[in-house]
DNA sequence: TGAGGCCGACTTTTT
DNA sequence: GTCGGCCTCA
């Protein structure tokens, strides 16, 4: 232990062996934050507490699970495994299970996410007979969710004035009536939503103090790390459970608070003090992470901010390089700049992908960066957008799970009762959900006794309900005797799921069917993992599964191929992260700063915060680029460079030929010169890559620059010379095709004729695929 | 009742 | 450019 605590500075060390009674660490961007965390964990458990004692709050899984990892090294897998680290929401889901009945949940309530919310919504809109056009399911969400943030219970949102005048203020009066209604529909479903694992869990410790005690007095030290982002709901917890020993740590940065928009208070940091006012500071200002030009160029953009905690943050690593500025024409060359620095660099510097991230605003910008990436071979890993447990086939499988192990969740019901095709349309479910309202019942207790409901659903219409609910009986009997895998198979392949998609002959069928296969693979794997486990904490049960999948994020489920690729993510999932090498990209104002985020002093300022996260995720080198045109809804719009480039402090930046009055841009070049790397096309595969290959991409001269020149090796053969538009049939096995979206490859096999002919192909910028001829259009190279 | 195609709205950010 | 919803035709 003493030769851990050597390798910290005395302030981080400070920090580490005082963790009785309350503290607050203040940690500057890059300061050590984490590893502070950690080594104040495995001290405690060096001290002899126990591990089950000791409940650390992250804000990813992803930062719990590496976090235990390194704690893993310093103390052992068997003492690790045993804290309960993890986000918020995940270690109060699980105590909500086990405490459910006292709220008169079933313990295995099904948890909603924002899709299925959004559609309880737009039911109770419907229901309610109200115009869908002021009462959108997004902004009636955030008022829901706000309250629910802030503690505010249906009733108590009537008789709250503020509440009650903003919505009145946004012409929605009828929120407090469709938040009942929500409350309502989700209690009976078994299901809650994110903000209800933190509600519910206040309840639960507001109702039965003696369940608040229990808790009390087993969470014996409570660490929390970015506590500045954190909510109302939040703080309270907390605040709660440490009432009894006092010893809460909390780590954070007020500059580094960008989550306001869910409800994050700021405010929570800064009155740690008046909480407990016997509490000790800390403070870790020096950054280990960047360079000294990187830190100061973000403290004179933060600066600019009028909000803040004044504090000093300095780095003693050597000045570095400059902030470089690049300047695209459009979103496209943008993407290519951006590919062919990486390319430059890496050749430089002798870097590896894992060094690289490139940052942006929107999820919406990450496709231009795939696209330039995948065209100079570079790997690279999407995170965010919609994730594969949002797509359509998976959502259905899962939401059969989730029906199976709770009958009452409506939305799972809607989502499945219909597929595969059972004749159950529109018409009779309506019929169904109508009287389920009428008599205060899931649409499952109202199916089922439908003939006894006053209800228009003829008895054609009622067998086949009463079908379908057979099925799903069927399927829960198998609960206590199936692990995970093999109940998720059961389910899959009676629900009719796997067959209907095994008719679907097209390519997005295949591909659908790929995903389900990937999904079950994945349960066993998660079983597997469970089983190999020395001291097994509980069953592979697919409730845990399901559980562990529903607050996941993209950001936690890190596969070891995807080690050595290039980072591609928004600014907001960075957080917590560092690269040697980081391009933020679409510096225009309105993009931005967001255009939804610019009304206001305090949104700015958080958009600055946001920015002022950006920079201090790089190491050594940070870049950044904006285009001058870039295509919004698919039209192209105008852009200018951002007002934050504006209050870095210029002697940081080097604004290259970036400057707008020069019109020469050598970077471009750069497109050409290096297009000839093409021997990294190894571990491709991208899981989140879309379905299918979408329609077809224009050619722009741009894009012509970067194709792989003649003569290139990449199969250990020379590239064809060029590729032409040839009959189906002359595609055979061993030639080389050029794919609109996928570049050039090889083909593997070929089978069947005419627009009926498949081949699979071979792509080193997108791995494997199985085409039908019918759909792509491939060109032969000659 | 169901499938497929067209039109329109939409983009902040996430547990 | 993409997704979902709605409309139309079988």
């Amino acid at each position: 232990m003493e030769e851990f605590l050597s390798q910290l500075s005395d302030t981080q060390r400070e920090a580490v062996v005082n963790f009785t009674g309350p503290s607050l660490i203040i940690a500057g961007a890059g300061s050590g934050k984490t590893r502070v965390l950690t080594y104040r964990i495995a001290y405690l458990l060096n001290q002899g507490v126990q591990p089950s004692s000791i409940l650390a709050l992250t804000f990813t899984n992803k930062a719990a699970k590496e976090m235990k990892e390194r704690i893993a090294v310093t103390v052992g897998v068997a003492q690790s495994k045993r804290l309960r680290m993890g986000t918020f929401h995940s270690i109060f889901a699980q105590i909500l299970r086990a405490e459910a009945d006292k709220l008169g949940y079933p313990s295995s309530f099904t948890i909603y996410d924002t899709t299925d919310v959004k559609s309880v919504i737009k039911a109770i809109v419907k229901e309610k007979k109200l115009d869908d056009q002021i009462y959108k399911p997004g902004a009636v969400l955030s008022r829901i969710s706000s309250a629910k943030n802030n503690l505010v219970t249906p009733m108590a949102y009537r008789s709250n004035s503020g509440a009650m005048s903003q919505d009145a203020a946004a012409k929605m009066p009828m929120i407090a009536d469709i938040y009942t209604a929500y409350a309502q529909k989700c209690y009976k479903s078994g299901a809650m939503d994110f903000d209800d694992l933190l509600l519910n869990t206040n309840i639960l410790f507001r109702d039965f103090p003696e369940v608040l005690a229990k808790y009390q007095q087993l969470f014996n030290f409570i660490l929390v790390d970015e506590y500045q982002d954190t909510n109302y709901s939040q703080y309270l917890i907390v605040n709660k459970l440490a009432t009894h020993h006092k010893n809460i740590c909390v780590v954070g940065d007020d500059a580094q608070s960008i989550y306001s928009f869910r409800g994050a208070k700021i405010e929570n940091i800064l009155n740690f003090r008046n909480d407990y006012p016997n509490y000790k500071l800390f403070k870790l200002e020096q950054n280990y992470r960047s360079t000294q030009n990187i830190v100061n160029a973000a403290n004179s953009l933060i600066a600019k901010n009028k909000n803040q905690i004044k504090k000093v943050s300095y780095s003693e690593k050597e000045s570095g390089d400059l902030i470089k500025v690049l300047r695209a024409y459009t979103d496209q060359e943008e993407g290519l700049m951006v590919a062919a620095s990486i390319h430059q660099t890496i050749l430089q510097d002798q870097a590896t992908y894992q060094n690289f991230a490139i940052l942006y605003r929107t999820n919406a910008q990450s496709r231009i960066f795939e696209d330039s990436l995948r065209k100079k071979n570079i790997p690279y890993k999407v995170y965010g957008g919609l994730s594969f447990y949002q797509r359509k086939e998976i959502k259905d499988l899962l939401c059969y799970f989730r029906l199976v192990l709770n009958h009452n969740d409506d939305e799972a019901y809607k989502r499945v009762v219909n597929f595969p095709a059972r004749g159950i349309g529109e018409t009779t479910m309506s019929r169904v959900e109508a009287a389920a309202s009428a008599k205060g019942l899931s649409i499952w207790e109202a199916a089922l006794n439908i003939r006894s409901l006053d209800s228009e659903v003829k008895d054609g219409a009622a067998r086949k309900l009463a079908d379908f609910a057979a099925i799903i009986k069927d399927l829960a009997t198998e609960i206590v005797t199936s692990d995970a895998y093999n109940l998720a198979l059961t389910i899959a392949t009676k629900s009719g799921v796997i067959n209907d998609l095994r008719m679907d002959k097209s390519q997005e069928g295949t591909s659908k069917l790929e995903n389900l296969e990937a999904l079950l693979n994945g349960i066993r794997e998660f079983v597997d993992e469970m089983k190999r486990a020395e001291e097994p904490d509980g069953e592979p049960t697919l409730d845990r599964f399901l559980e562990t999948v529903s607050l996941l994020t993209d950001a936690d489920k890190d596969k070891p191929e995807d080690k050595n690729k290039v980072t591609i993510m928004t600014i907001h999932s960075a957080k917590g992260l560092e690269f040697k090498y980081v391009y933020l990209v679409g510096l225009e104002d309105e993009l931005f700063p967001s255009r939804m985020s610019m009304n206001t002093e305090q949104e700015l300022e958080e958009e600055r915060r946001l920015f002022y996260v950006a920079i201090t995720r790089a190491e050594r080198r940070a870049t950044i680029s904006y285009a001058l045109q870039r295509y919004k809804w698919g039209t192209p719009a105008t852009c200018r460079p951002s007002r934050f480039l504006k209050e870095i402090d210029e002697q940081f930046l080097d604004m290259g030929d970036s400057d707008p009055d020069n019109e020469s841009n050598s970077l471009l070049n750069l497109s050409t010169q290096n297009g000839g790397f093409t021997k990294n096309y190894g571990g491709f595969s991208n899981p989140y890559q879309k379905n299918v290959p979408a329609s077809p991409n224009k050619i722009t001269s741009t894009e012509v620059k970067t194709k792989l020149p003649a003569g290139a090796t990449v199969f250990n053969e020379p590239i064809a010379k060029q590729f032409v538009e040839c009959a189906e049939n002359d595609i055979v096995e061993g030639v080389q095709v050029e794919h609109e979206r996928f570049g050039i490859g090889k083909v593997i096999t070929a089978e069947g004729d005419g627009p009926n002919r498949k081949v699979t192909v071979f792509f080193p910028a997108a791995g494997q695929k199985t085409l039908l001829l019918k759909f792509a259009k491939l060109k032969i190279g000659l």
